[in-house]
RNA sequence: GGAGAGGUGGGUGAGUGGCUGAAACCAACGGUUUGCUAAACCGUCGUAGUGGGAAACUGCUACCGAGGGUUCGAAUCCCUCCCUCUCCGCCA
């Protein structure tokens, strides 16, 4: 959420980056409506100010034994007038409130301007030693290396649940679970992350909190009848864990890691792209969240964003990072940086994390402040999170790069420790 | 699911209709004292909105779980909802 102070004295500027996040602009009409309600709590102070001193009087005179009855009905009318000013503030304010909750994070100044995601740029490619796009030898996908050593199971996921909701095999879960843990271990141990387990599922507040809501209600998932969602990433429950709390500076910066299961309804988006683990309902996810002040998150853009890639390099998989454009960043997010993780039977890029600079839209949303141990006053803090990574993704580089010609596949190394094998046949 | 208790400032906790934005204590911060630490003493010590001021600052208003109601006046009375705790039941 913008500051609506920031709106009033910087609408061009807001104007601007609605316009380059293809977002709705009302900002004229929350100006407008703003005028309206200062207006309006001019007229009630006063009204109320009066009030006050009269009642208080009133409760004197009582005690003296005099008449109050006129000040009494003078006072009752005052209190008329109040009341009718409030309704017209409350739709007032209402209103407002409705249109900042859409109005979306402005896009950093380093960000490129872009409607798509045809219009990022690459920032960097880490190759491993040797590493060739072209193969010699023919290249099977996840889906058929999957099926053939038994280790995913899509129609079995299918058949139990709905499409899109994958079922990992023997190998293939003890793969998934060693990746999970070596990535978690590696975060806590090596980056200085503290693990956190949070609920799957959380409240309208905590979705508010981070922004899925009120945009993305419809793409997840939402039990009715105790109004909860399933998160679609841990970035929810973590960063709302601090909700409406005063952290003191020195405990800034806050880094959490947390393993979770990923829920998203993906609405609309049947077809090419959904096979395998291209598009899942349900995935796997390492998600790290920070909580800096304000002057350092840009540093820990950075920084996080090596995090996520120190894993990719440990299992030597070759990965771009991009800069997204504004057209292509998340409601919430000022910057945000994609990793992708190449994949060589689908012979391109897929999306493997996701690294991004909230400044502080998240932390006013679910007011999150920190008191400055200089002055004493509160600041709201700056919120990120990156994946670290989703597992789906990594596995298909994982099981695709890693294959040898006979179609097994050979245990990244910095794994065999965790999985106990070094080869899935 | 049933029965009961309770939600007050960073914490503990007082406060049942008017002079209470809220006692007291603790914590925190500043100071005095001190070789250092401690103790003692003095002082400061909520947030937000809005108006005035270049600013330091200051006026007013709101806020005692949330929302409504009664009243000239509500932390205090009434209604609805939420949450926490205890006991019982059920269950992993």
């Amino acid at each position: 959420m913008l500051d609506i102070k920031f709106i009033r004295e910087n609408p061009e500027i807001v104007k601007k980056g609605i316009k380059n996040k293809n977002e709705k602009d009302t900002v004229d009409q929350i100006l407008s409506d703003d005028v309206w309600r200062r207006d309006l709590i001019v007229q009630i102070d006063k009204l109320r100010s009066e009030k006050n001193s009269v009642s208080q009087d009133i409760g004197i005179m009582i005690k003296d034994g005099k008449d109050v009855t006129e000040l009494k009905e003078r006072m009752k009318k005052v209190g008329d007038s109040i009341d009718s000013l409030n309704k017209e503030l409350k739709f007032v304010e209402n209103r407002i409130y409705d249109n900042l909750i859409w109005i979306p994070n402005l896009p950093h100044e380093s960000v490129p301007i872009g409607k798509s995601s045809e219009e990022n740029v690459e920032v960097r490619q880490w190759l491993p030693d040797g590493f060739t796009f072209e193969n010699e030898v023919k290249i099977l996908d996840h889906i058929e290396l999957g099926k053939k050593l038994k280790i995913l199971d899509f129609e079995r996921g299918a058949k139990i649940t709905g499409s899109g909701f994958p079922v990992y095999m023997g190998k293939g879960a003890q793969l998934e679970r060693a990746l999970i843990n070596y990535m978690l271990d590696y975060h806590i141990k090596d980056h200085g992350y503290t693990e956190v387990i949070p609920p799957l599922l959380v409240n309208r507040e905590s979705m508010f909190g981070t922004g899925q809501l009120p945009k993305l209600e419809e793409d997840m998932y939402l039990a009715e009848k105790d109004d909860l969602f399933t998160i679609p990433t841990a970035e929810v429950p973590i960063t709302n864990l601090h909700r409406n709390e005063i952290l003191e500076e020195n405990q800034l910066p806050i880094n959490y890691v947390g393993y979770t299961a990923c829920f998203r309804r993906e609405a609309g988006s049947y077809g090419k792209e959904s096979k395998g683990f291209l598009r899942v309902h349900q995935f796997n996810k390492v998600e790290m969240v920070k909580l800096v002040k304000p002057e350092t998150s840009y540093e820990e853009l950075e920084s996080i964003t090596n995090d996520a890639e120190d894993i990719l390099k440990a299992l030597n998989i070759p990965y771009r990072i991009l800069m997204l454009c504004s057209g292509d960043l998340s409601f919430a997010a000022a910057k945000c940086y994609d990793i992708e993780t190449w994949s060589p039977a689908e012979n391109k890029w897929l999306e493997a994390s996701s690294c991004s600079n909230f400044e502080n839209f998240q932390a006013r949303r679910a007011n999150i402040r920190y008191r400055k141990t200089e002055n004493k006053k509160l600041d709201f803090v700056h919120t990120l999170n990156g994946s670290g990574l989703a597992t789906s993704r990594v596995m298909v580089s994982i099981l695709e790069n890693y294959q040898t010609p006979e179609g097994k596949i050979i245990v990244p190394e910095v794994l065999q420790k965790y999985t106990g094998f070094k080869i899935i046949d």
